[in-house]
DNA sequence: AATTTAAATAACCATTTGGTTATTTAGACA
DNA sequence: TGTCTAAATAACCAAATGGTTATTTAAATT
């Protein structure tokens, strides 16, 4: 049981839900979602922990950067990132980051200051 | 965006959970999900509310009860209720509450002081 | 009309959540 | 080796969460 309301809590915050609807589109370091989002990178840090701990992305060491990208875990994962994709695929949200994210450039974002 | 957030954060609680697998197997009124959950009557109250809200269940009057039951409003709470249909069903948790379920009756639990 | 009973609401409290700024850690490269 | 830089962690804080007890509301019965 405490598997499951783990992953449904991973995704009962808007923030984490932004989060998983750019990483649809592609791995993604700290900076970049941090700029995306418009929140601090620890704030990031810290949910992309707990949507890790939910099982439902991994991450690896990419020179500088940490990317982050969809990985499920278990059958809890893998059935409601499986929704979620089908989901707010027309949200003004979602679309400003997706727009956003087109713009992103790792390189101009993180390193030059 | 904000209604899947809401849905999310109704199920992202064990006794919300409980609830929803409870009433999975038929209309339940608020005392007696107060006895199977060993939780106070305004606890399972305002955890209904919630449940409600987010456009899971819905109520209806029945005597001196109130009866709350499944009722998916949109695509969101009619999917992620599937989904949880098939989940949980050989949970040590949720079966104790079945078991306490078949036993339990609601003129005993309720009226009778 | 008065009484009884289930459920809702109010008021309260401890814990969790989600953000912030400051600092530490660890990988990449001069 | 020493210096950058991205990410993690620590310390902190305001708001939200999930429970409690006390009280109010509203439906059903006498």
């Amino acid at each position: 049981m405490k598997d499951l309301d783990v992953v449904f809590k991973a995704l009962a915050d808007i923030n984490r839900i932004r989060i998983l609807k750019l990483l649809e589109k592609r791995k993604m370091c700290v900076c970049e979602l941090a700029y995306i989002l418009d929140v601090s990178q620890p704030a990031i840090s810290k949910q992309l922990k707990k949507i890790a701990r939910a099982g439902l992305i991994d991450s690896e060491q990419d020179g500088f950067w940490t990317n982050y990208f969809i990985k499920p875990k278990d059958d809890y994962a893998k059935k409601l990132l499986k929704l979620l994709s089908t989901w707010l695929n027309a949200d003004a949200i979602v679309n400003d980051d997706l727009e956003k994210l087109k713009k992103a450039n790792r390189e101009n974002l993180c390193c030059k200051k």
